[in-house]
This record gives structure tokens, C-alpha cells and sequence, in this order.
DNA sequence: TACCATATTATGTATGCACATATTAAATTC
DNA sequence: GAATTTAATATGTGCATACATAATATGGTA
């Protein structure tokens, strides 16, 4: 009983479900019942399936009662941290450095995923992340200036472009789609790093934005 | 006031914080305040900050009040599609074939991802996923076998892999990390595309598993 | 001034109640 | 028997209230 009461019941529920307690698609008690045997109000009990929908461990219907996720977890959620928390958090210091910023024609694939024109221009960021003076991380990024409109006027040398864009965007649109390639040399060098070491690169496509974090 | 209410304070207050209403970092009003202004309970309000809370779009203290997250969004939260869901939502049929699986010692670099000492093994599996009966995607993954226990009697052929442990691990431990890596040849292959064509990897660690989705 | 106890404040949580709404199940009608 | 109306039911939402809790402000004392 260390936490709130709709926290525990919550656990309670999760740990019930992931036991098998009820098979999978199978019904569980409702709402009165469940308050019933934790000795609560509905409203605690209410809150707890939310909870549990919203991670899409159960299915909830009126009427049709609650029902355990027969196809479960459709989304899992993650988190992408930005960078700078990244490095404080492990204690050491943050700063970047913009390295390139500026207006072009994107290649192909890019305008393809930024759903631009063949004549229209973006712009292209490089930045170089630090952690104590040392290169931590390498980011390239395409951003649809049309849509952040802005962002060139932004202070982008006090915060970085991630976290600028993250600050600026109803991140409400945010459909994520992540890709990979190898770390090429190029941003190998910047890193100071071996290509093709532990490097671990970031394509996100938003209505957006394009970025890679290496 | 299409929708409950709740969700309109929500989206209302969120569009006030974008439009820059409230300065970064700036505290806005207390709950009562927002109650009185929006005509409704405090509990209704709090269900809003609570939900904006969780976005991370804002900070909550206990007296300190509201305030809007000078660093925001530390975590942008995304889907991971069931595959299979993915596939059905396109109109199209889902098959999946398990093509290798076995326990094996893993390289190197799983074997630290997975947090597993020099002689551990670990359970190997390739499965192809089919739209329609064209292969869609291409799976590899690695799972702790010692974490996920019971995994080499499920039944596999079911469901996929991938389902089968989002049911079973009880995902609160999934610290995720996306990593990525060309697609080389044998996996371009065995998605009958050309190598390096716009497939995409997904690398997600967790505690518990590590794999690849193309 | 520095420090510590106390009051104040904003959010966190829980409850009981009421009514809305969707959906199933039953009853009625044709 | 099939189709339609009606009732029953589980969840969704909102409100008023109460008390808990954490953090800040305040004031008094050394």
C-alpha cells in the first residue's frame, strides 16, 4: 500500500491479466463488482481500467463491459529523450554546435517523405551534440520550412533545433515512423568514433520533419 | 463542445500553451482559477492537467502549481504496430511464416544489448510476415530466454513472436532504444525488393528482448 | 541575520451521487 | 419467425466534498 489506491488497484489488475487470471478477449468483472472486492469506489476502479485501456491491456465498451486486450498492445509508447536531458542526465555537460544551416533543394527520398514539391526548398541543419566537450552524438535534419514557419529566425545557437521544433509544433500531428542506415564515414569522423561502432541512428518522419540522430 | 469536456479544456489549454499564451516555463493558473473560467469543477480541470501532465507538455508541483515545461516534451510517445494490425488495417490478409528458430549463442553486441554473459544462450527467430501473401515484412529477434520464460513453448504458430511476448512481458519494463542498420542483402531478399530500397529497421532494445523489424 | 516551527496553498486522491450514452438483451408487434 | 421497439446494463462523465501531501511563505526566536 506504499502508492494511491488507484495505482495499486492497477498493478492489482495488470499483474491478474498478465497472469491469466482471465484468458485472453475474456470479460472481467465490471466496475461495481471490482470496487466491490477492493473495497473502493467505482470511480478508483474507473480510473484504473482507464488507465489499463489506454495501454491497451484491456478493451472497454458500454455495456459490453471491460475485456482483456485479445490483440494486446497495439501501440507501445516510448520516449524519445532529447539529447541534452540525455547527457545531463548522466552528469556530464551539454552544449552543441551548428555546424551547417541552410536553405536547399532536398534529394529525392528526403522531399519524397516531406511530401514537398520537386522545386521546393528546406532546411538543412547539421548539429553536433557534446557531453563534456566530447562528441556524443551527430544529428542531420531536413526541416519543411514551410510548415515551421520560423525556424530560420530562430535562436537555434541557445536551444537546440529538437528542441526548438519539439517546443513549436503541436506534436499532436506527430505521426512517427522510424528508419535506419548504417552510420556512414562522414558522421563517423564527427563522432570520433569507429563506423559502424555502436552508432545508432534516428530517422523520424513527422508531417514535419525529417530528422536522423546518430 | 463536440466532445466531453474534459477533452476540450485539454485541447483549449494545450493550444493556449503552443500559441505561446504562457511563456516557457511560466506557471499558469491554479485549477481553481481555470475551473471558474471554464464553468466546471476542479476535478474536471485537474483530469486535463493531468492528461497535459503525462504529454509532458506540462510540470505539476504540489503548491509549486503548473507551470509549462520548459523543456519540452522530454518523451514523445509513438506507436509500435502490431504488425499484424498494420496489415489488416490495409484491407489486406495477415500470414506469417516462422522461418528459423532456435536457441542459439548470440554475437557479440546482442548478447551485451541483452545483458547476458559470455556463455548464455539465447532464443533466435526469423519470421516473415505476409500481406495478401506477398512478404511484407522481415523479422529477426533475440529474446532472453532465462527473462521470457515459456516462450519456447508457446505457441509461435499462432501468433507472432511479436504478439506473444507483448502479451506475456509485462511491458512497464520496456525501456526501449531504436537503433538501426541497413538492410542487407538476405533480408532484401527475403522481401523480394531491392537491397537498400526504402525498407526500414527498427531495433528496439528492451530489458527483455532485442530484435528487428524491416 | 540565520534558523526553525507553523500556516498557507495547490495539487493528489478518494467518495458518493447523478445523469448521459452506447450496446446488448428482452419483449413486443407484424 | 423476423423485424422493431423497449428495457436493462456497464461504462463515461461531471460535480461537490473531504482529506492527504508536498512545498512554499511566514513569522518568531536565538
Amino acid at each position: 500500500m506504499s502508492q494511491s489506491s488507484h495505482i495499486n488497484i492497477r498493478q492489482s489488475l495488470h499483474s491478474r491479466i498478465i497472469s491469466g487470471e482471465w484468458p485472453l478477449g475474456a470479460r472481467i468483472p465490471d466496475e461495481i463488482n471490482l470496487a466491490e472486492e477492493y473495497g473502493c469506489a467505482r470511480a478508483t476502479v474507473n480510473r484504473a481500467l482507464q488507465a489499463l485501456a489506454e495501454d491497451g491491456l484491456v478493451i472497454r465498451k458500454r455495456k459490453g463491459g471491460t475485456r482483456v486486450n485479445p490483440t494486446p498492445i497495439k501501440h507501445a509508447k516510448l520516449e524519445i529523450p532529447v539529447l541534452r536531458e540525455q547527457i545531463e542526465m548522466m552528469g556530464a555537460q551539454y552544449q552543441h554546435e551548428t555546424r551547417v544551416k541552410k536553405v536547399k533543394r532536398p534529394p529525392a527520398p528526403i522531399r519524397a517523405r516531406l511530401r514537398l514539391n520537386a522545386s521546393a526548398d528546406a532546411l538543412y541543419i547539421e548539429t553536433l551534440h557534446l557531453a563534456d566537450g566530447k562528441p556524443f552524438a551527430f544529428e542531420i535534419r531536413w526541416v519543411n520550412s514551410s510548415a515551421a514557419e520560423g525556424v530560420l529566425d530562430a535562436p537555434l545557437d541557445q536551444i537546440s533545433v529538437n528542441e526548438w521544433l519539439l517546443r513549436t509544433i503541436p506534436f499532436s500531428s506527430g505521426e512517427v515512423v522510424f528508419t535506419a542506415v548504417n552510420a556512414n564515414a562522414s558522421v563517423a569522423k564527427a563522432l570520433e568514433t569507429t563506423q559502424g561502432a555502436a552508432i545508432f541512428v534516428v530517422d523520424r518522419t513527422t508531417w514535419l520533419k525529417d530528422e536522423y540522430v546518430t
